[in-house]
DNA sequence: TACATATGTAAGAGGTGCTAACTTTTACAG
DNA sequence: CTGTAAAAGTTAGCACCTCTTACATATGTA
């Protein structure tokens, strides 16, 4: 099936790789659009194909979402990972780095981040997706556990995952859909990353 | 079909004010589809009126929407006064019960606690929801003066009370789009909005 | 040449929000 | 008990968009 790397230009017939073409403007479209705006016409106007061409390279519009779904987690994991490395193991600013990464990638990619977290139904389904979430959080338990000194993840430290976990994704949703100007806070982002980290941790 | 003879309304011509009718099917649509899969036709369908009804009750579709925005704001506000009511003043089960209303209402309101935050653009423009907005947001931050033992909201309020709106509000979400579940962590609700308020409060 | 793959054409079947114009019901003044 | 005007509905229709498929065609490989 998948012979060649993407980053060569002929390695398909008519265009260079068309799946990865329509998974790129579905994405633009989610961002600019929302998840629930998105049509898949719309897309293949933007990749210059018709309406028909998708129907090869995924079997629904849902697939088409899933993907743009996918490759979203995988930036995220890598940006954890890239801001991971900047600080010495077992350091509270390794936390507050995991929350940075993911308020972040919301405000950067709102519609993404907004389509990989609930609304658009199932996901619950698709095995995929579900362990990638899994993997994601399980790397935060460990950190946790790390800064307390341990290799191995106990109750306490899921219970203090989790706690993180609601906080930062309380604060990506209210910063982008707009409920924090609304009311007049300033948020001073980090200030109150540590604040948090430095609560639950506590 | 389904006529029930209305509790003598005399003020309503056909219908027994249909404008509130079609405000419950709007309700009733956003729980079991989604906000954006809302269609004024079928509301029209459910309520028992022609496709053009609504138009002499309503500008369009987002002020059906509206509507349901503020009744379900309205209601989320008669919640915490409730729950407030029942805990001594400036005690730390106050800023619990708050926390506890706000989860609550999202689980037994889903749809409706989506629309009211997010993704259905606007919102920052209907100056009324914005005030309901900005009038709940109030009451917490006057609650966690109350808990300093003070009647004057401080910088420092505004920042608890933020800290704790973002708890609150991804536990909501991380609960109702079913993230919780695809972890494996079971939550504990009351003992996590203890320890969330007592570390933020602390 | 034969073949497989990738795309295009065209259409089916359905849905949407909203408006214009018409009809029925109600409220109220005399 | 009327006469009238407004309110609250209905019917019909416009203009548009959607996802998906069956079939035809273009392109590259052997």
């Amino acid at each position: 099936m998948t012979k060649s790397p993407e980053t060569s230009k002929k390695t398909s017939y008519h265009h260079g790789d068309l799946r990865a073409q329509l998974v790129e403007a579905t994405r633009q479209l989610v961002e600019e659009k929302g998840a629930d705006h998105f049509s898949v016409s719309e897309a293949c106007r933007r990749a210059g194909v018709s309406t028909a061409a998708p129907y090869k390279h995924f079997k629904d519009k849902e697939e088409m979402l899933n993907q743009v779904i996918l490759e979203g987690m995988h930036r995220k994991q890598q940006q954890m990972q890239d801001e991971l490395a900047k600080y010495p193991d077992g350091g509270i600013d390794r936390i507050i780095a995991l929350g940075r990464v993911y308020v972040r990638f919301a405000e950067q990619e709102p519609g993404v981040f907004r389509l990989m977290f609930g609304l658009t139904e199932d996901h619950e389904n698709e095995d995929q997706l579900v362990a990638e979430g899994k993997r994601t959080f399980g790397a935060v338990q460990a950190e946790v556990a790390r800064y307390r000194g341990s290799e191995v993840v106990e109750d306490q430290d899921i219970d203090r995952a989790f706690m993180l976990w609601s906080f930062v994704h309380g604060l990506s949703f209210l910063q982008i859909d707009g409920k924090v100007s609304t009311v007049d806070v300033s948020v001073d982002m980090e200030h109150i990353l540590r604040e948090i980290a430095e609560r639950v941790m506590a």
